[in-house]
RNA sequence: GCCCCCGUAGCUCAGGGGAUAGAGCAUCGGUUUCCUAAACCGAGGGUCGCAGGUUCGAAUCCUGCCGGGGGUACCA
C-alpha cells in the first residue's frame, strides 16, 4: 500500500490537461508535516502558476477540480499560497487496514523489477579480535540486506575478509616466538588472541588503527613474515592454514550473537592467485601503466593514481578489489554491488569504480555505502579509558550487562510505587537482557544518518525514552500485554480481521501511520538508509503510545470498538516487529 | 596545496526547495481507582557558521569566506 504513489498518479492524470510533462509536478506530493494541513499535500500549483502566468490559488483550484478523488480522498482544500491539502477517507483506510491485516507482508508489495544485489560488508581483519570500528559496516550492511530481501530483491552477501594482510605477519612472528603449544592445542582461538595482544604490546604504541607504520624491529620482522607468506613460503602457508579455522571461529561467535549471516566469506586470500593476470590484462588494455617502478591506473593530473602493484612486486587492495569485481560479475552477474565501508575510503572507491568502468563493468551499479566513524563522548575516535581499541565482544557484553542494570532499576522503582511486578524466570530475563542490550547497540547506530560520525553514549543508547530500541521493544511489549491480559488470540485478527472503525484522532493517526509502512521502506531502500526505517518506527511508536494512552482496548465502550482496536493493536505490533526485524533487532513478549 | 564531508536549541541529532524549523537528552512543572510508569502530558530554550546570489518560496540549491573533521602513489 503506497498512498503517496496512488495520489501522485491521480495528480499525474489531473495535470495532463495543463502541462505537457506532469511527472515532476506530480512528484511534488508529499506527506504533510502537520495534521492540520491534512495527510498529504500537493505543492505543484505555486510553480505551475508561475509558468502559466496565473494566480497559484486559481491553478490549485483548477487542479483540485479536475482531480479524480477515487474512493480514498476527501475533497481537497486549497490553503496558503496554493497548497492543495489532502485527507484520506477513514472508511477507505478501514478497508485497507482490513486487507493488510490478512497479508503476511503487511501491505508491502514486492518491487518490480527485482534486482540482483551483491552486498559487501563487515570485512574484518580476521587475525585480530573485531572491534567497535567493524560495528557500523556489519549492522548497516545486515539491515540493508534484510530490507532489500524483504522488498523482493535477490541479495548475495559476501564478507570480504582481511585474511592475507600484515596482521597475519604478526601472528606468524608471534606464534614462532611466543606460542604456548599446550594452550594452542587446547584452545587455538584464545591462544591466538593472546599472541595477537602480546604482539601489540611489543610493538610501538603509536601506530594506526589497523596496526601499521612506525619503524620498529618487531613490526619489521612481522612484515617480513607477511612477505614470506605471500611468496608462498611453505612453513608460513601451512601455519596460515592452521590459524584460519580459529580466526574464523573468533569472528563467527560475534556474528552468531548479532544474528548476522553471510552467503560467502571470500577473503583476500581467495583472490590472491588471480592478481598477476589482472595486472597483466590491465596493462595490455592500456588501463594501467608503469610509473616510478609501480603499476598504476591514472586519473589525470588532479588526482593521485591508484596503485595496483607496488614497486616491490606486491599487490594492493585495489588489485584484489578489482579481482573481486570480476569474480562476482562472472559468478553472480549482479545488477548492483554495494560496499559498506567507512567514508575515509571514498577516494579508493571512486577510483576503483572508475577503473572498473574502464575495464568494462560500466553497466553495473557500483556504490560505496559510506558511513561516519564511531566517536567517544570527547568526539575523538572511540577508545577504552586506557586508550585501547574497544573489542566488539566486550562492548556487547557491557550492553547486555547495562540492560540488566536498567531492568533492576526499573523493577526497584515499580516496587517503590507499590506496583505489582511480574517475576521473570532467569532464562527469560537473560533473553530479555540480550535482546534489549544488543538492540540498543544496533538501533543507536542505525537510527542515525549513516554519513554523520556518531558519538557513542551508553546512557543515550539504553534510554527508555526517545528514539531507541528499548522504546520500540517496550511499545511492542505493552501491546502484547493487552492480548495476554484479555486472553485474546491474535490469530483471529490475521485470519478473519474485522473492519475497523476509524473515529477519533488517535485511531485515525495510527491508521495513517500503519498505511505508510511501504512508503517508508521504499525511501529507506532508495537511499540505502536504515535510518528511514527508524524514523518511521519512531513516528509509529509515538502515535501508538498516544492511542494506547487515550483509547481503552479491552474496556472499550462496545464490543465492535473493542474488536476494531484489537485489530489496530495487532497490526501495530506486527509492523513494529517487522521494522525491528529489518533492523536485525529482536522483540520480546515481556520486559 | 588539492579533493571530499560537516557546521541547526546547553548536549546528541532529524529535516537536504514549500506553511509558524523538529525530536530525544538535560532543566522546570504535572499524571497511576484504567490494557506493563522501561510510559504519558505541559513549559522554557534557535541570527539553521557568516556574506552574497538563484527562486513565487532557501536551513535546504549556487559562489565566496570562517571554523571543524577526513583523504591525498607503494597498509587495508
Amino acid at each position: 500500500m503506497n498512498i503517496v504513489q496512488l495520489i501522485q498518479n491521480r495528480f499525474q492524470d489531473a495535470l495532463h490537461s495543463l502541462v505537457a510533462d506532469p511527472g515532476p509536478l506530480a512528484a511534488m506530493v508529499r506527506p504533510t508535516q502537520d495534521v492540520k494541513h491534512g495527510d498529504y499535500q500537493a505543492n505543484c500549483a505555486m510553480s505551475l502558476g508561475k509558468t502559466l502566468g496565473k494566480k497559484p490559488r486559481e491553478v490549485a483550484q483548477e487542479i483540485a477540480d479536475g482531480l479524480d478523488l477515487g474512493d480514498e480522498l476527501e475533497k481537497p482544500e486549497i490553503a496558503g499560497p496554493g497548497f492543495i491539502n489532502l485527507r484520506i477517507r477513514p472508511d477507505w483506510m478501514a478497508r485497507q487496514l482490513q486487507a493488510i491485516a490478512e497479508d503476511e507482508r503487511l501491505g508491502v508489495s514486492k518491487v518490480a523489477p527485482a534486482k540482483n544485489y551483491v552486498i559487501d560488508f563487515s570485512s574484518p581483519n580476521v587475525a585480530k579480535p573485531m572491534h567497535v570500528g567493524h560495528l557500523r559496516s556489519t549492522i548497516i550492511g545486515d539491515s540493508l540486506t534484510r530490507l532489500l530481501r524483504f522488498l523482493g530483491h535477490t541479495v548475495i552477501t559476501d564478507n570480504h575478509l582481511g585474511d592475507w594482510g600484515t596482521q597475519f605477519g604478526m601472528l606468524l612472528y608471534g606464534y614462532k616466538h611466543f606460542v604456548d603449544a599446550k594452550a594452542f592445542e587446547a584452545d587455538p582461538v584464545r591462544e591466538l588472541a593472546r599472541i595477537y595482544l602480546h604482539m601489540r604490546s611489543l610493538m610501538k604504541a603509536d601506530e594506526d588503527e589497523e596496526g601499521n607504520k612506525i619503524p620498529d624491529p618487531v613490526a619489521e620482522a612481522a612484515r617480513q613474515e607477511t612477505a614470506k607468506l605471500h611468496a608462498g613460503d611453505v612453513e608460513n602457508v601451512q601455519l596460515w592454514k592452521m590459524f584460519m579455522p580459529a580466526c574464523l571461529e573468533e569472528i563467527n561467535v560475534i556474528y552468531r550473537r548479532l544474528g548476522v549471516q553471510f552467503d560467502h566469506m571470500h577473503g583476500e586470500s581467495f583472490y590472491n592467485d588471480m592478481l598477476p593476470d589482472i595486472v597483466r590484462e590491465l596493462e595490455e588494455k592500456g588501463i594501467a601503466e608503469r610509473s616510478k617502478g609501480a603499476m598504476v591506473i591514472s586519473f589525470g593530473a588532479k588526482e593521485p593514481p591508484a596503485l595496483i602493484q607496488k614497486s616491490d612486486g606486491a599487490f594492493t587492495y585495489a588489485t584484489s578489489d578489482l579481482a573481486t569485481i570480476r569474480y562476482r560479475v562472472k559468478t553472480w552477474n549482479p545488477d548492483a554491488m554495494l560496499y559498506l565501508v567507512g567514508s575515509p575510503q571514498a577516494l579508493h572507491f571512486k577510483q576503483l569504480f572508475a577503473a572498473a568502468r574502464r575495464w568494462g563493468y560500466g553497466q553495473i551499479e557500483l556504490e560505496h555505502i559510506a558511513f561516519g566513524s564511531v566517536l567517544g563522548e570527547d568526539r575523538k575516535p572511540f577508545k577504552t579509558r586506557e586508550g585501547g581499541v574497544i573489542e566488539l565482544g566486550a562492548l556487547l557484553d557491557e550492553a547486555v550487562e547495562r540492560a540488566g542494570q536498567v531492568y533492576e532499576q526499573s523493577r526497584k522503582e515499580s516496587l517503590e510505587r507499590g506496583e505489582e511486578i511480574v517475576d521473570l524466570g532467569s532464562e527469560e530475563r537473560r533473553q530479555i537482557e540480550e535482546a534489549v542490550g544488543l538492540g540498543a547497540v544496533k538501533y543507536a547506530d542505525l537510527c542515525q544518518n549513516r554519513l554523520t560520525d556518531y558519538v557513542f553514549s551508553w546512557p543515550k543508547m539504553l534510554a527508555m525514552n526517545g528514539n531507541t530500541a528499548t522504546y520500540m521493544q517496550y511499545a511492542y511489549v505493552r501491546n502484547r500485554g493487552i492480548f495476554r491480559k484479555g486472553g485474546v488470540d491474535a490469530a483471529k485478527y490475521r485470519n478473519q480481521p474485522p473492519l475497523p472503525k476509524i473515529d477519533n484522532e488517535h485511531e485515525r493517526a495510527l491508521a495513517v501511520q500503519l498505511l505508510r509502512f511501504e512508503e517508508s521502506l521504499l525511501a529507506a531502500a532508495t537511499e540505502y538508509q536504515p535510518s528511514a526505517i527508524t524514523s518511521y518506527l519512531w513516528d509509529l511508536a509515538k502515535t501508538y503510545s498516544g492511542f494506547f494512552q487515550n483509547c481503552p482496548v479491552l474496556k472499550a465502550e462496545s464490543e465492535e470498538l473493542r474488536e476494531s482496536r484489537l485489530l489496530l493493536c495487532d497490526l501495530t505490533a506486527r509492523v513494529i516487529q517487522k521494522c525491528l526485524e529489518l533492523l536485525g533487532i529482536r522483540t520480546v513478549e515481556r520486559m
